[in-house]
RNA sequence: GCGCCUGUAGCUCAGCAGGAUAGAGCAACGGACUUCUAAUCCGUAGGCCAGGGGUUCGAAUCCCUUCAGGCGCGCCA
């Protein structure tokens, strides 16, 4: 087996060329009009009686022809050489589909492949070693993250994992939101706080940022230098308190993004563009191309030219950039260190904004459709049906810390890959603490537990673990739920590429769930560790690659595989 | 007003570039542990896929529209 592609897309492309081929042959013989072209896809039925595998050909090729689909089912089935194939029969069922039944010698053999690859069975080479940046969670460095930041965390860094398991170079990347008017309001909510810690009555200013963590840090600033600051002159203070609040409080993130297990590649300092002056040179380039223009004393992006819906400031009439200029420069950047592909992974209330960054790409002459943006949706808590407000104003606000300290990171991560980015969740606290079997985390871990406590068993009773594929009699494992097992581990490597090509991680959750469910009735079903030695060691082998298969999809997901629960 | 997301079982949600009889978890009900972990399994019940049009051999899925909910429409970021 090659290292990098699956016994199952193997097989399907099999099925795929003799149906390629037999299509030719009935054209030729006249069966099927010559101007047909076919679009083949294979899936696999849910139920057995319709096969291993099937497809819909002869339906589609029917309507395109106008006449009838089992006719055209039947030409294909007349031409289809089944010569040295798995292929044992192919029924034409229900209004017009072609079932396919194999012998079991594809199963045997993704059998043995998932033993022989271990930790990176799942992994593929179609993505080609395309260099993808994905960038998420990017949240100001203005305080701790919360709860919607945990859920971009997960989303992003599960599919960062599948995208690299398919074939692609992939990037984490975290824009550090280090420069501008923001930090600056931060830096002097941080001088207030430090002040009033030092006894003085000073106003909070305005829009300050008025959290408990900003009274933390400063009363660390006071233990750890005084009143020293105070000492300096006024915008040397400044800048020296924007630069210590901003690396304590992205110190703070990190360890917190530590803690979910998530660990960047790279941590990208706006001030760092504009301290290369970026954003002067990609407005240069604007103007070079007469892109902009001057209105109401401010300077205009003719950002309309490239799909949006109205044109946007970039200078202030202040001489200021508005937002957009660092952020245009900074995904001049990403394209400029050889990314092919841009994903940004930003919240709900960001949505409008990407018509305007995608406009002020092209504007530089990049294209647009390089950069793909996944909204990810709202995240509400609920605790039971008592929501938990979110305010940043007052009241509850759960942060992220406390979110996994309460749920913990398995849970977590859990919860919110368990649903579609686009979906709005209700996050319940309540049953992500739960240790029980409400809780759906535990119903993938427990099926890797348990296999791990067959083979503890198994060692105690001096039975030989680990018999390699050669070793293993196949043919003994029959029972439906065996099959059922079998077909889906095999599924994987093909699985894990579709769901990141559709930037659904929330697909991974499922197909664990489903792998566990089949491990769980196996599990009941039959008996591992028996008097039958032989048919011991099949089951134990098909227990091991199971446990694989979990602890692999456990890892994309983030989410850890105990050996005992 | 315009734009984005959502509407599927009592609850939370799946449903894989349209496909065969719409699924899971939880909740409800009935069964299964002297044998590898019962955080499990097997079964029962539960649905006009928000409403209405359309596209086609075929629609929960695609298009239009109505209704309902969430979010966004700054010389804030």
């Amino acid at each position: 087996m090659d290292e990098s592609t699956s016994v199952i897309s193997k097989v399907k492309n099999d099925i795929k060329d003799r149906i390629a081929k037999a299509i030719d042959k009935a054209k030729a013989k006249g069966d099927l009009p010559d101007y047909v072209e076919a679009d083949i896809k294979i899936t696999m039925p849910a139920r057995p009686e319709q096969g291993d595998f099937a497809t819909s050909v002869a339906m589609a090729l029917a309507s395109e022809v106008k006449c009838d689909d089992r006719s055209v089912a039947g030409a294909i089935v007349r031409y289809l050489s089944l010569e040295d194939s798995w292929i044992q029969r192919v029924d034409i069922a229900g209004p017009g589909f072609l079932n396919f039944f194999l012998s079991t010698g594809w199963l045997e053999e993704a059998m043995a492949d998932i033993w022989k690859k271990g930790p990176a069975y799942g992994s593929t080479n179609y993505g080609g070693g395309k260099k993808i940046l994905i960038e998420f969670v990017s949240a100001n460095p203005t305080g701790p993250l919360n709860a919607v930041n945990a859920r971009a965390a997960a989303i992003g860094d599960c599919l960062a994992s599948l995208l690299e398991a398919s074939g692609y170079r992939v990037s984490r990347e975290y824009y550090v939101n280090d420069a501008g008017n923001q930090v600056d309001v931060l830096a002097d909510s941080l001088e207030a706080r430090y002040r009033q810690v030092l006894g003085q009555e000073v106003p909070f200013p305005e829009n300050g940022y008025r959290g408990e963590y900003l009274i933390d840090i400063a009363k660390e600033l006071v233990a750890e230098k005084g009143d020293t600051i105070l000492e300096l002159p006024d915008s040397e203070r400044h800048e020296w308190l924007k630069q210590y609040v901003v690396s304590r409080i992205v110190e703070q993130q990190k360890q917190t993004l530590l803690n979910y297990g998530l660990e960047y590649d790279t941590w990208f300092s706006e001030k760092s563009l504009r301290d290369q002056g970026a954003p002067e040179a990609a407005l240069e380039l604007m103007r070079q191309k007469g892109l902009t223009y001057e209105k109401d004393g401010a300077e205009w992006l003719n950002s309309t030219m490239f799909g949006d819906d109205k044109d946007r400031v970039v200078v202030k009439s202040d001489g200021n950039f508005t937002y957009i200029v660092p952020d245009i420069a900074y995904h001049k950047n990403k394209f400029d260190r050889g990314y092919d592909h841009l994903i940004n992974i930003l919240g709900p209330d960001h949505h409008g904004y990407v018509t305007r960054l995608k406009a002020g790409i092209a504007a530089l002459g990049y294209p647009p459709e390089s950069l793909e943006v996944i909204i990810a949706q709202t995240v509400r808590l609920v605790r039971g049906k008592q929501v938990v407000k979110m305010s940043k104003r007052g009241g509850e606000f759960i942060s992220m810390d406390e979110l996994l300290e309460e749920a913990g990171k398995d849970a977590c991560r859990f919860f919110f890959l368990m649903r579609a980015p686009s979906s709005h969740l209700d996050f319940d606290l309540d049953l992500a603490r739960l240790q029980s079997n409400e809780n759906p985390v535990y119903y993938v871990q427990y099926a890797h537990a348990r296999i791990a406590s067959i083979f503890r068993q198994a060692r105690q009773e001096g039975v030989v673990p680990a018999l390699g594929p050669n070793e293993i009699n196949f043919s003994l494992l029959r029972e439906p739920s065996e099959i059922q097992m079998m077909k889906l581990l095999a599924a994987f490597p093909e699985e894990v590429y579709e769901f990141g090509q559709a930037r659904e991680p929330n697909r991974l959750i499922n197909y664990m769930m489903n792998v566990a469910s089949a491990f769980h009735s196996f599990y009941t079903q039959c008996r591992v560790l028996g008097e039958d030695k032989e048919l011991s060691a099949a089951r134990l082998y098909l227990a091991r690659v199971c446990q694989i298969v979990l602890a692999n999809a456990l890892r994309m997901a983030g989410v850890s595989a105990p050996e005992s629960m």
